[in-house]
DNA sequence: AGGTGAATACTTGTATACAAGTATCCTAAC
DNA sequence: GTTAGGATACTTGTATACAAGTATTCACCT
């Protein structure tokens, strides 16, 4: 099977982080079907690594929800269309309680970092590069949580932030195929949230969020709700 | 040293989930201080295990943010007065995203389970066993935040959940040496937030997370900012 | 036939070995 | 005295070995 995770983003990273990486993409595709029960042996000969890593990969996957322990291995859980629903539930409380916080700051510095990326997005479109494009997306929304100095906001960010960039990454993937004219739509939908902030209008950023939420939560679970189309975003990338 | 995490939470526990709490609960109270370097074959030698399980350990803590990887070893980050802050924070947010879905749902078995916490939590106190009642008084919060059955805010809960237990502990066994009176008036707070959800009453709701919030959080942060009270803590367990 | 129990082939948790890479320290040259 | 360079003693990541425990299977007994 070709691997479903950019290659690029997993330079120098160690075995375990691979296995990681991969083993969530299959899990969130549904490439391996939820229920399945997963031991450490059998992902150790098909990852052609030693038991190490692949515990490694377990656990974290684990504290992602992805998978639950039982007795002897691990069995698969996946994301509903209910957890996606509930993924967004998380993103707009914490983006809702990081924007209050913007509100009692300066935030030209945050402005300007802004900016870059989504001019680095643009270019991203330009050159169709998919994977870069939702790496970008979600580096903007992270810029954003880091810039008020959570330590604990930063936690719960880190917390979904994996599972959140597969489902970034099979949508934009699934767009491209389908229609990149969305590609505009979710720049316009960035640079809404910009003005919001640099104009701290309390009014704009909930108009943003839920366009910008609403836009990517359906996208994403309109793939789901079709095997299909599925499919198609895991062979988007296989075939390349 | 003595250990410093109850026992009796650890039996049938595996070596590395022994490591997590031991360590988690040396570094909360300082006994081992920030800043300081940790490396696997160090922490191996000094808990007389493999270095199997501290790696387990050491990627824990870092997952809950108490320790950072560095190019060898972690180091240890600790938690401040205004960590404790943020940590409520969450939980305020946590706590109200639940309150709001409570209003729309039945909750007789969950009053019913809310009430036999709070019965056993007298009994707790009656005998002065002050982990018990710890642990009873998490066990209330994530009884109710379970109820509404959302995964992600279960996930993020668990995510806080271990640092939570352990400053609860800990300012409750600083409490006991400090002033006895003061676990009627955490039973209270409790039966109040039962009464909220009971009547679903927004108003009362708010009352009751702040009084709670600001009873715990103001016996915590009053323990962290004295290092002698810190050492009672400490040495309230040792003693034993 | 149906149930019991022992043998077997799994599983995880832990210890240990090894390779590759990095900081540190000591020596030597200037 | 100061700096360069190499030996040394660390570090982590990974592989492998072993022990203890559990599901399964299959034969045997009732």
């Amino acid at each position: 099977m070709k691997a479903l995770y950019p290659e690029k983003r997993l330079v120098n990273a160690s075995m375990g982080a691979r296995v990681v990486a991969e083993l969530r993409m299959r899990i969130i595709t549904k490439a391996i079907q939820d229920e399945t029960v997963l031991t450490e042996n059998q992902l150790a000969k098909e990852f052609q690594v030693s038991r190490s890593p692949i515990r490694e990969a377990l656990r974290t996957l684990t504290s992602e929800n992805l998978v639950r322990p039982e007795r002897m291995g691990v069995v698969v859980v996946g994301i509903s269309e209910k957890d996606i629903e509930e993924i967004y539930d998380i993103r707009l409380m914490v983006e809702s309680f990081v924007f209050e916080r913007l509100l009692h700051k300066d935030n030209d510095k945050l402005v300007g970092e802004l900016e870059k990326l989504i001019e680095m997005m643009k270019i991203a479109v330009k050159y169709k590069d998919i994977d870069e494009f939702s790496f970008l997306d979600l580096e903007f929304h992270e810029t954003i949580i880091r810039s008020i100095n959570h330590r604990y906001i930063s936690m719960l960010w880190s917390n979904i932030k994996p599972v959140m960039e597969c489902l970034i990454l099979l949508s934009m993937r699934y767009r491209l195929e389908e229609n990149d004219k969305d590609f505009e739509r979710v720049i316009a939908n960035h640079e809404l949230i910009l003005e919001s902030i640099a104009n701290k209008d309390t009014n704009l950023i909930n108009q943003a969020f839920h366009k910008n939420f609403n836009d990517v939560q359906n996208k994403v679970e309109q793939l789901w709700s079709n095997e299909e189309m599925m499919k198609i975003a895991r062979e988007s990338i296989e075939s390349k």
